[in-house]
DNA sequence: AAATGCAATGTTATAACATAACAAAAATCC
DNA sequence: GGATTTTTGTTATGTTATAACATTGCATTT
């Protein structure tokens, strides 16, 4: 009888659940789903969180203290999300204007950008 | 000898002091230092600060759970947050370019934006 | 095979952030 | 002055995140 761990890591775990859920997910609720998958503590949960934005796999919500799974490859764009304040729906768009837009920042004010956060709370065009 | 109550309120502390500082400073800290000041809760800090945000005198710095003044009357632009990983260096900038692409993007959408959060973090070009 | 190194995970505690709910005090309005 | 509104206080608790130590599992080296 094996004691061998199974071969799905925890971040694995976590990422195909925020897969299946297509919406951002707070670390506890995140937790509170998968303590039947052996995931015990927030530790666990945030190291997860963790290791999949560093491999740009997901995105935290910041002003949500959420994650979402990415929307595809980026390659010269931003990510920015739209976070309506009425259904709660987000949705993640990819803007080449708002790129632009960062990048003559950044020459203008030779800051070296790596890691941009663009939200924006209002409402969908279901919700006006 | 009267019992009036100073006839600051603690929301005109908050920003008083976070004019002084300069840089954005998180609700404990602004706690802990505004003890001396007859402020002895969270709660009151909060909702100074809530009362602040919504006069559109401070912002919060979302991925920094931090506050701090605002820089000038915004007109038609955004404020962008660069934030600077090495020093620590926080700057707000108002770039129209930002506002023109976000009405584009909105356009598109059809969302209806209200509180947009910019933050880049990266590295001044003090620290590169 | 045993030892080593590294990544992943576990455990426990605590830090940091934020809000709820009730009450009281102070300021403002009529 | 009384009523109403705003501000503040108190207490408790909820939410988010990290620190610090330890263990386990797996791959590589000896």
């Amino acid at each position: 009888m094996s004691l061998k761990r199974n071969n799905e890591t925890h971040a694995n775990k976590v990422y195909n659940f925020l897969k299946k859920k297509k919406k951002p997910l707070s670390a506890y609720e995140i937790l509170k789903e998968l303590a039947s998958e052996g995931i015990s503590a927030p530790t666990t949960i945030y190291r997860a969180l963790n290791k999949l934005v560093s491999n740009g796999l997901i995105h935290k919500i910041e002003s949500l203290n959420a994650w979402t799974v990415c929307c595809g490859n980026h390659e010269n764009k931003v990510p920015i999300f739209e976070i309506c304040k009425t259904c709660g729906n987000v949705t993640e768009h990819l803007d080449i204007n708002i790129a632009n837009s960062i990048k003559s920042l950044s020459e203008k004010t030779g800051f070296l950008a790596d890691n941009p956060i663009f939200e924006i709370h209002g409402q969908c065009n279901n919700c006006i």
